[in-house]
DNA sequence: GCTAATCCCATTGACCCCCAAATAAACCCA
DNA sequence: TGGGTTTATTTGGGGGTCAATGGGATTAGC
């Protein structure tokens, strides 16, 4: 089910307070936790955003291919899969305010860049927040690779 | 499979609501979502519109190339996909109201050059949004070139 | 006791719904 | 086939509701 859709600008206020937006919410709602889960992207000047089910998902997944594959040194060893360890360590749990905003940590928003506007990208299973002048560049550039790729077709 | 065809041209109202034609309604009707998919046209100077549903195979899509290798990289890591990517990023979800209409982002209708009328037109399993002036001087170019292409003066 | 985080409340503006008129299409019956 | 009638669709506007935002008050932590 495709749940981020868009790209909504909002304003970050003087507390680092940012609205989450209100379909994006909705998405993330009947999840365990009333709020969302966040790094640092590793290929981007970007933060990472997903709900906390997903992230349960991601360690049930793993989990279950330990136990499948009889191998326990993984698991209590800890070796083995790099990414999503490190993906665990670095997360952060950001709670909703009554209104459905958040508090950006200091470090993802340098991270990011961002400091009076936040652009929300939707990306269809997750969403990412962004500086929205490095974002705009970012997704022109991306057009523009996709045009190149499209060339004379008659595609879109 | 019902399919969007021909051409009508609707007003656009002070709130930027334009009706969209009844039988493009009813080739819609039965999408998980009572309204449409939009976004810019790469191309053209128009908007690309189509069903809730495609946008969920394009996911989809994605979604199963991932699990089919056991891989969350592309959750985790993003990327790996620049077309879809960009797509969730720049699509809108525009619902109906309950005439019928939808509600036209600013942003789209100034990249379609759309003000005060709407020019909607079938391409079979999407439909594109026009000013109707622009989708004119378009299809006569079009049709030019197809008589062109024929070899004589007298069409196809 | 001071700093920082969280909650509570108020204001603004955009969005959505309801109602109602005008236009266009389809229909029916002579 | 033509005129009149009925129905569906398009169009306009008013008002209520919800989301976004800002500031102050209260609690928690150090």
């Amino acid at each position: 089910m495709t749940a981020f859709l868009s790209t909504y600008v909002n304003k970050v206020d003087r507390k680092k307070r940012v609205s989450v937006p209100a379909p994006f919410r909705a998405a993330l709602a009947g999840s365990s936790f009333g709020g969302l889960i966040v790094y640092p992207s590793l290929r981007e000047s970007a933060i990472e955003a997903f709900s906390r089910d997903v992230l349960d998902q991601l360690n049930n997944r793993r989990m279950s291919r330990s136990l499948e594959g009889d191998d326990f040194e993984q698991l209590l060893l800890g070796g083995g899969d790099g990414l999503i360890d490190a993906v665990m360590a670095m997360v952060h749990e950001l709670p909703f305010d009554p209104e459905g905003r958040v508090v950006l940590p200091s470090a993802l928003a340098a991270h990011a860049g961002i400091t009076d506007r936040a652009a929300f990208v939707g990306r269809g299973n997750r969403f990412q927040i962004w500086a929205p002048e490095a974002f705009q560049a970012h997704q022109d550039e991306a057009i523009d690779a996709l045009r190149r790729r499209a060339g004379n077709g008659d595609g879109p």
